[in-house]
DNA sequence: TTTGAAACTGTTTAGAG
DNA sequence: CTCTAAACAGTTTCAAA
């Protein structure tokens, strides 16, 4: 059950700025006990490593006006490769667009996304989805509520 | 098309704060045209008003020893309102849980999850779901690559 | 790799506009 | 609500182990 050359400290250091990743460099040092240079070290590891990617703000959507969620389920229409690459490629760009997952199942991919209103909504999915040729079908559910996981909080969706 | 109280400087703080969660306020401050101090006051403000969430490491999962990630579209079977409620609220507490998305739709709930291994992702859906008589029905689909939005990017899954 | 200590940079407070 | 400037805290480097 190890994890690819990481050991306690590091775990730790990974874990805790899941947690709280503007956590100053002291206290996670002093939370792992190790010394505050040691930590700088690790944690540039850790990035440089790829371990940790970056660090984000958690931000409300609906505070930036952007009250509405939704899940899109996408089929693709059994075409040519480069044409399921270009929908890949041009996906995550389009406005709104929070996680593109390519799934398993009788799915191709599921689409997060963030819109203002329904009709803002409608509008991505026929202009982006629909209307792309590489796009078979596109069933769009709402999202009442997106709760994030209690813990270690290893992610960022 | 505005945003709840919030002005163009506020809304660069955030974007900005979203791409690099740990850029300093000293830099945060000279690319939004502010004083430091007034920056901190503003990005203080932000959070206290819930605008900005919290700050999160985006750690590699793979890396952690979870190289699996599976969503799982889960049927609830029409049971009381109180046996919902406590599926609700036990589900973001299990292992290797990340989101938990409650959707409108022939399913009820979307389930993000990381795992070790094929197997404990099968004892995970047994153990945690179908077992669980809240549950109807779980479906679960890997996932094969997971993109984040290139835009703001503002959210965290 | 690790560390303590110095040098440095960024953060935060306070006071005034 | 904003700013400048001073005080403070945290970060980063570096030489040594």
């Amino acid at each position: 059950m190890p994890s690819g050359g990481l050991d306690e400290v590091d775990r730790e250091l990974v874990r805790l700025l899941a947690i709280d990743g503007r956590m100053p460099n002291n206290a996670l040092a002093e939370a792992t006990g190790i010394a505050p240079s040691t930590c700088l070290t690790r944690v540039r590891a850790l990035r440089e490593r790829g371990v940790i990617r970056g660090f984000h703000a958690d931000v409300d959507l609906g505070a930036l006006g952007q009250p509405l969620q939704a899940l899109i389920a996408i089929r693709i229409g059994a075409h040519s490769r480069d044409e399921i690459d270009r929908f890949r490629a041009k996906v995550p760009g389009l406005p709104g667009v929070l996680s593109l997952f390519h799934v398993s199942g009788a799915n191709d991919y599921l689409l997060h996304v963030a819109a203002s209103t329904p009709d803002a909504l409608r509008e991505f999915v026929l202009d982006h989805l629909t209307a792309d040729p590489a796009v078979a079908h596109a069933e769009t559910s709402l999202i009442f509520e997106h709760v994030r996981g209690a813990e270690p909080n290893l992610t960022g969706v």
